[in-house]
DNA sequence: TGTACATCAGTGAACGCGCGTTCACTGATGTAC
DNA sequence: TGTACATCAGTGAACGCGCGTTCACTGATGTAC
């Protein structure tokens, strides 16, 4: 069968893709690698050419994640600062399409069962995010505060998204998010652009 | 074997004991039904006597859960208001040990995959602690804002919580907690009690 | 008081199924001669 | 230009195992006569 150089680059980051979207909307356990692969329109028993082990894709994808999700972290701060980021975070179409979302909210509890070497993406990730939390904070918070709250922000977005899509009541879902954006904001001390009104 | 009156029904508490320990140390899917029952000294074959399949069991054991929460709530802010009790849930001890720990925190992001019908128990209990963190709030605070805080609070603790155990990294998760703590006692306009440092 | 029977919590073998992983194989292409 | 061979991404059968669920059975006790 012989492909185009890069061929084989080119399908490993289709499972990489896939299975990244997959365990985001799934969960780790609940996505097998022969349905990722039959997915990633390939036979489940290639899969060892390209990862040593499940354990060795979750790594992949979790790096995959991150990287969106640092690159849409600027795109939103381009947008409009700190308040687009959160917002459009704890918004409804994020809540309802985990699949494309963030992967800590998503996966973080069930991650915390796996070995460290698999832990070690996500952490990074939280590092990385919080100094460019930091970054737009107001200057007039001290430097040591500064690290905490912006640590707290992303505390607060991420039980408040995972809440949303845990409960059961759509009215109850919708709520939360609005206490999460106000709380978020809050800590950022930013004050609301647009006070929305939920109903 | 005829038992004593009761007996069943001791059984069966015993069994949602150990499935809301296993549940929230394992996850739901990383637990079965045999592995469980043995655990409560019996043997699988006994289970649909008292559950009518799995998803039957997570419900009682969210509920069980759930009753524990609200009782710890209540003793903690018995002890020291809501400081302490958002100390005791973001201290490392709880991190360390899910398994008498928040459901919320250990099973919100699994249990979104589940029927409606499971998340009832969860959305009821959320419900629930948002009235009573809302008693705790400062009076001056508007009713509408308090109700946003209190989600935004319980958000924040769940979040850092979560992230605290998802880390590989010692220092980054005693520092996300302190983090948690900080902005969980921000939000609740409470000055902290002591200034702990973290080293 | 003694015997036969009903009760029912719990037992353990069996079901079909999907899991992660292994491995001998395929077959289109590039290279060597 | 034509033939033989090496390459290697992908195939698909097979592995042992654990899953949730079903079901005929066990056997100690309470009840009926």
């Amino acid at each position: 069968m012989r492909y185009a150089p890069g061929h084989k680059e080119t399908t490993r980051r289709r499972i990489v893709e896939t299975a990244a979207a997959r365990f985001r909307k799934d969960g780790i356990e609940g996505v097998g690698v022969a349905d990722l692969m039959a997915e990633a329109g390939l036979t489940h028993g290639g899969f060892y050419s390209h990862f040593s082990s499940k354990e060795d894709l979750v790594r992949a994808a979790m790096r995959e994640a991150s990287g969106r999700s640092q690159a849409r972290f600027k795109q939103r701060i381009e947008e409009g600062g700190l308040e687009a980021w959160i917002r459009g975070y704890l918004r409804a179409a994020h809540r309802d399409h985990p699949e494309n979302g963030c992967a800590v909210a998503a996966l973080a509890a069930e991650l915390a069962r796996h070995p460290r070497t698999t832990r070690r993406p996500m952490t990074e990730r939280l590092a990385d995010l919080r100094s460019d939390i930091e970054t737009h904070l107001p200057e007039a918070m001290p430097r040591r505060r500064k690290r905490q709250i912006a640590l707290g922000i992303f505390s607060t977005m991420v039980g408040a998204l995972q809440m949303a899509r845990a409960v059961d009541d759509a009215g109850m879902s919708e709520e939360i998010l609005e206490a999460g954006i106000t709380s978020s904001l809050a800590l950022a001390q930013i004050k609301p652009a647009a006070e929305k009104e939920t109903l």
